[in-house]
DNA sequence: CTTGACCTTCCTGTCACTGGAACCCTCATC
DNA sequence: GATGAGGGTTCCAGTGACAGGAAGGTCAAG
């Protein structure tokens, strides 16, 4: 199977694709005329890729898990530390996205948003709290 | 003022405050000697970007910010555009770690994390739903 | 006169791609 | 046989917002 087959296939871009092989995440075939050549197993793969990239794990994360999931003597716990590491980060990333929402929205709640320049925002801003 | 007192000051980095300057967000004039020299209101402004940056407006946007909070004739309905449209990018992606971290979170609960190989979260991620 | 703490510029790297240029391969059609 | 469309290939540059580091100039203190 041809890139723009997998493409289709896995959602991912062609140009995604080819990165991933670029870093060594996927080792597809090659033909005669150079084109890659994808086997069913580098269609799981990208597919294990997406999904994992979609939960918001890096590339590094993905590919221990990717490790770990050839590996079939893995131990579970290996995986949920890689996995809770990652829900961490995604909390803290949530935690300060609502601190900066909160400011933001009683800023945007107290401006009057017609035209006169006196702004809460940019009052704020500029320090004059 | 040099830039390092400047750092101190306003807590960004020196390094910031020279990328600041290389992409015309601030002007600070020079000595004799090639050095920096800032005056009250690059320390102003710089807090001010440092605030913005803190509620996680892009730099594009501090530069929209900048030039309102210097043009005394803007009308406040342009900043609280700004703002409100950052808020919706904040909502969005809060709303998108959320989701990460409800997925993640359920899957992270069925794993034993011992040292068995079974593991629900790499069986998600390798599409066996 | 040297030391050490500043400052300067410039180049590279980050992360995970994306866009584009320049070129090759294949198949169908005229 | 020429042509065109629609694949594919490589390689280089850009993204955002800096951070790290090298190589070198400046300045006050001892």
């Amino acid at each position: 199977m041809n890139i723009g087959d997998v493409a289709t296939r896995t959602g991912l871009p062609a140009k995604t694709i080819r990165y991933y092989e670029d870093i060594d995440l996927i080792k597809p075939l090659r033909d005669d005329n150079g084109y890659r050549v994808f086997r069913a197993q580098d269609l799981h793969k990208l597919n294990f890729l997406g999904r994992a990239r979609a939960l918001g794990f890096t590339i590094e994360d993905c590919r221990t898990l990717l490790a770990l999931y050839e590996d079939e003597t893995r131990a579970s716990a290996d995986v949920k530390h890689v996995a809770r590491d990652h829900l961490a980060q995604i909390d803290a990333k949530i935690s300060d996205l609502k601190a900066m929402r909160d400011t933001l929205g009683h800023l945007i709640d107290a401006c009057a948003g017609d035209d006169r320049p006196d702004c809460p925002i940019l009052q704020d801003l500029g320090g004059k709290s």
